[in-house]
RNA sequence: GGGAGCAUAGCUCAGCUGGGAGAGCAUCUGCCUUACAAGCAGAGGGUCACAGGUUCGAGCCCUGUUGUUCCCACCA
């Protein structure tokens, strides 16, 4: 026999050595194996900068649980690990690093810098993969990478050069949002919109022919130095003479012209707008349509550039302040409007974004994000919720194109050369040596990396070998499940799909299954800057990972947000103490006799009754999991273990286990059976405990990881056992509920008699009512006739108890009565339906048979109740 | 400006294709009943935001209203 469980329930005292023990047996791992069919799941690659939060710790728990139950269910079932390099957060963090050793970027170079990042990869990059471990994480760990591995760099070449060659990457000098304090480029998706406090300028530009002046207004008055022209509505009639003269831009003294261009809007402020194309997406627009040049008046980092002249060299808030001055000073001031707007700002650092315009790379996204809307609306990828897929829609049928250069040095970069002498673009895997134009050899690579998206949109091909043809690719793609957070389904999950499509014909995935965030006890989001993140290892550290995983799975419903909650993580661990203890209990009663998982030929009304619950339940938790109904699946395994378990069938079943009889021996089959079955269908969400109580009860198999998940059997289903122990419960319960009532001690034991339609289902059940309802004694006939009993009513049975000191015949008649009134009012609606035409005709037939068997209850009972009540006057 | 989520017990939330409202916690009562007081047996507590509609039947479907949260857009 198997070793002893502990006393009591510590899961720290087992939790890494199970896990040590599922790596040294190497279950996690996942072969090509055509006699299995695959199931497949990419995990979102965490930044290696990264700790581990509650995030990762949701998005980690539903992961495990999907793919533990498919590896249960036989498939060759693949969790594919990783990290991501996040090249703006790992650049700044080393960037950051290295202001503290008084070193620089440029003190050190490209090669030097690079060194740096990867040894801090080499000492940081492992911490958030072993954190995702204490969770349980049943991953492929010989099958992890990084999305600037090998691997990964040669896809990311490859998609490159082919998106190039088909025209579908190009070069060319674009408005762009710029973070000057990461002094990169960033992309559309990276910009957050922030409500801020600013004022709205009014400003007067003078006419250049003297005849007065336009009024318009500004939130940005610092690029006035960038004006070159001053637009207003073609049908505006205020302006209708100006169009076509010029102004005189104020401070500067450049005269620009006054244009007409429909993107102006006549309503909003003076109908006059400052049109400035190096600073403002909007003016480059209107720029391009009406050939207007583009001065831009800033550098990299935001400060004037010789273009501002006088204001040269300062920021561009004080070059704001300055201006406005000036502008006062000069009399174009007409006043200052505070003014609540909107402003971009980068989501790394939270920097005031400042569109400007600059040479960067672009993935042309309209002729990409075609077939990905496609993909989605023939439904051959499916997004869980649904309503997210209009999200999709939305932001696919809108895209821009996508800046994807980045002005950074960590990260994959960009595979292209110029040539000095000749201007010729060179785009290929590996540096030439000449220029294929000239034929020179004065040729420099692109400076700049690619967004980090870039690689990540590659994860799901790029991780299992493409662009080579590999085995993996091969058996293990398209992926089947996507579990992420409905927070990156543009920054990843479209991404992925589009690049999926163009380089692999095949969506990358099946199925996205997305999570909401974690926020706090409060509801608020849990962030760094606020300090209010609760850490996930020391929830773990406390309760359990079986705990943390097991809340983080229940009690919320996909895509929506949960917050957390330390009782429920504790009602969670109080679940597991539960199980714990009723294995111990098992242990008890097994331990000096031979016995298997293996039910026994002879089964009692209540081991059918549990056996056949137990079967229902494993039909349905299948069928909530095959539909992503994950929290609904444990509550059903909670209620199962709780209440059926260990509530009703352990108490059944103590009356049977003390002797060496037949009937005890088959009673221990059953409760090891049930038990064996509960921790092979609790295991994906509480794979620790299970495993380690699996371990010291009689199995085959090394591990319950690798146990078949319980599935509906039609041999297991024993529909007229389970409508007898219904029976039976019914009247022990009543029995209780009216002692309670009653306040009467369970030490105090009273004979009981049933009067019922179903004597043999009772007589079986007279051990279970002596013990569950502290009855001494059980008679069992038709009927009966006692005087100054308790009298108690359920659907198939009249119960006396004759406690003749207990009676109150004031209060049983008024409790009767009650009782009388609720009955005749569920007759009553019951039969309200019945006598319903509509509902007679056009209900379902097995509705109306549901409803006639209330209504045949409802009237029996009424008569048993009514019987009472006049026996008691 | 456009779109979406949420509104159910005191609190936090479930409620799968419409067919007699559930859980955890909290509260109250009684119990150390040969696993578990981190427990057992019970109890109370809900006009399912509001108003219409569809239906034999609505927490669930449709329309509108209110409150609230979020996403997208970015009118200078």
């Amino acid at each position: 026999m198997a070793k002893e469980l502990a006393k009591s329930y510590k899961p720290s005292d087992f939790e890494d050595k199970i896990y040590d023990f599922w790596i040294n047996g190497n279950y996690f791992h996942a072969e090509v194996d055509k006699d299995k069919k695959p199931y497949t799941i990419v995990m979102p690659p965490p930044n290696i900068t990264g700790q581990l939060h509650m995030g990762h710790a949701l998005d980690e728990t539903l992961q495990d649980i999907l793919i533990r139950w498919r590896r249960m269910q036989g498939y060759s079932a693949l969790w594919l690990p990783g990290t991501d390099h996040a090249s703006i957060a790992t650049e700044a963090k080393i960037v950051e690093a290295m202001r503290k050793d008084g070193v620089s970027k440029e003190d050190i170079g490209r090669d030097g810098f690079l060194e740096r990042a990867w040894e801090w990869k080499k000492e940081y990059g492992g911490r958030i993969t072993s954190q995702l471990k204490k969770l349980g994480s049943s991953c492929d760990w010989e099958r992890e990478r990084f999305t600037m591995d090998e691997g990964c760099s040669k896809a990311v070449k490859e998609v490159f050069i082919k998106l190039y060659d088909k025209g579908l990457i190009y070069r060319g000098e674009r408005i762009i949002n710029w973070c000057p304090h990461c002094c990169t480029s960033i992309s559309d998706a990276e910009v957050d919109f922030t409500e801020q406090d600013g004022s709205f300028w009014h400003l007067r530009y003078p006419l250049t022919d003297g005849n007065g002046y336009v009024e318009l207004a500004t939130t940005r008055p610092e690029t006035l130095l960038g004006d070159t022209a001053v637009a207003v509505h073609p049908d505006d009639e205020r302006y209708k003479d100006i169009i076509g003269k010029t102004v005189t831009l104020p401070i500067v003294g450049r005269e620009i012209p006054v244009v007409a261009d429909t993107y102006v809007e006549m309503d909003f402020g003076t109908g006059v707008v400052k049109i400035t194309p190096a600073h403002d997406p909007n003016d480059f627009e209107v720029g391009l349509r009406h050939n207007l040049e583009v001065i831009n008046v800033m550098d990299d980092t935001a400060h004037m550039n010789e273009n501002a002249g006088k204001y040269q060299g300062m920021d561009r808030y004080e070059c704001r302040k300055a201006i406005v001055k000036d502008l006062e000073d000069g009399g174009y001031l007409v006043k200052i409007e505070p003014l609540k707007h909107n402003v971009g700002t980068c989501y790394r650092c939270k920097t005031t974004v400042e569109p400007r315009v600059s040479k960067q790379w672009f993935v042309k996204m309209k002729p990409l994000a075609e077939p990905a809307i496609k993909c989605v609306k023939n439904g051959k990828t499916k997004i869980i919720p649904e309503r997210f897929e209009k999200v999709y829609y939305h932001w696919m049928e809108n895209i821009k194109d996508w800046c994807i250069s980045r002005q950074l040095w960590w990260g994959h970069r960009i595979p292209a050369w110029y040539c000095d002498d000749c201007g010729e673009i060179i785009v290929e895997k590996e540096a030439p040596s000449v220029c294929p134009k000239c034929g020179k050899n004065h040729l420099h690579q692109d400076e700049d990396t690619l967004d980090t998206w870039f690689s990540s949109a590659l994860w799901p091909f790029s991780t299992l070998g493409w662009p080579d043809k590999t085995p993996e690719l091969d058996y293990f793609y398209p992926t089947d499940t996507l579990v992420t957070g409905y927070d990156i389904i543009f920054f990843w999950v479209a991404r992925m799909i589009f690049s999926a499509l163009e380089q692999t014909g095949e969506p990358p995935f099946k199925t996205v299954f997305m999570h909401g965030i974690v926020r706090d006890e409060n509801g608020i989001k849990m962030s760094k800057s606020l300090g209010n993140g609760i850490d996930p290892l020391e929830v773990i550290d406390k309760y359990g990972a079986d705990a943390l995983r097991f809340f983080l799975a229940t009690g919320n419903s996909p895509g929506n947000d949960m917050r957390y909650s330390e009782k429920r993580v504790e009602a969670c661990a109080n679940f597991a103490n539960k199980l714990w203890n009723a294995s111990r209990y098992v242990h008890m009663n097994i331990d000096d006799y031979d016995v298997s998982c293996k039910l026994p030929e002879t089964l009692t009304t209540e081991d059918k009754w549990i056996v056949s619950t137990l079967n229902t339940v494993a039909k349905e938790v299948n069928e909530n999991l095959e539909k992503f109904e994950l929290g609904i699946a444990i509550q059903k395994v909670y209620e199962f273990i709780w209440d059926c378990y260990c509530d009703w069938y352990i108490e059944l079943v103590k009356a049977r286990l003390n002797s060496d009889s037949e009937d005890a021996q088959n009673a221990r089959q059953v409760l090891l059976y049930v038990l064996d079955q509960i921790l092979r269908l609790l295991h994906p969400f509480m794979p620790y405990i299970t495993e380690e109580i699996w371990q010291t009860i009689p199995h085959s198999g090394e591990t319950v990881m690798l146990a078949k998940y319980p599935e509906y059997s039609e041999d297991l289903d024993f529909p007229e056992a389970v409508l007898e122990m219904e029976r039976v419960m019914e009247a022990i319960r009543a029995i209780r509920n009216r002692r309670a009532e009653m306040n009467v001690p369970p030490s105090r034991k009273a004979k009981v008699y049933v009067a019922t339609k179903f004597p043999q289902t009772f007589s079986d059940s007279t051990p279970f009512i002596q013990k569950l309802a502290s009855a001494s004694e059980v008679e069992i006939a038709n009927s009966f006739d006692i005087d100054g009993a308790v009298t108690i009513v359920t659907a198939d049975a009249k119960i006396y108890i004759p406690m003749d000191e207990l009676v109150d015949k004031a209060a049983e008649l008024a409790r009767l009565n009650k009782e009388l009134d609720q009955v005749k009012k569920r007759l009553a609606q019951s039969e309200g339906k019945l006598n319903n035409q509509g509902f007679v005709s056009k209900a379902p037939e097995a509705v109306i048979e549901k409803v006639k068997g209330q209504a045949e209850k409802e009237r029996e009972q009424i008569a048993l109740i009514e019987a009472a009540i006049k026996a008691l006057k």
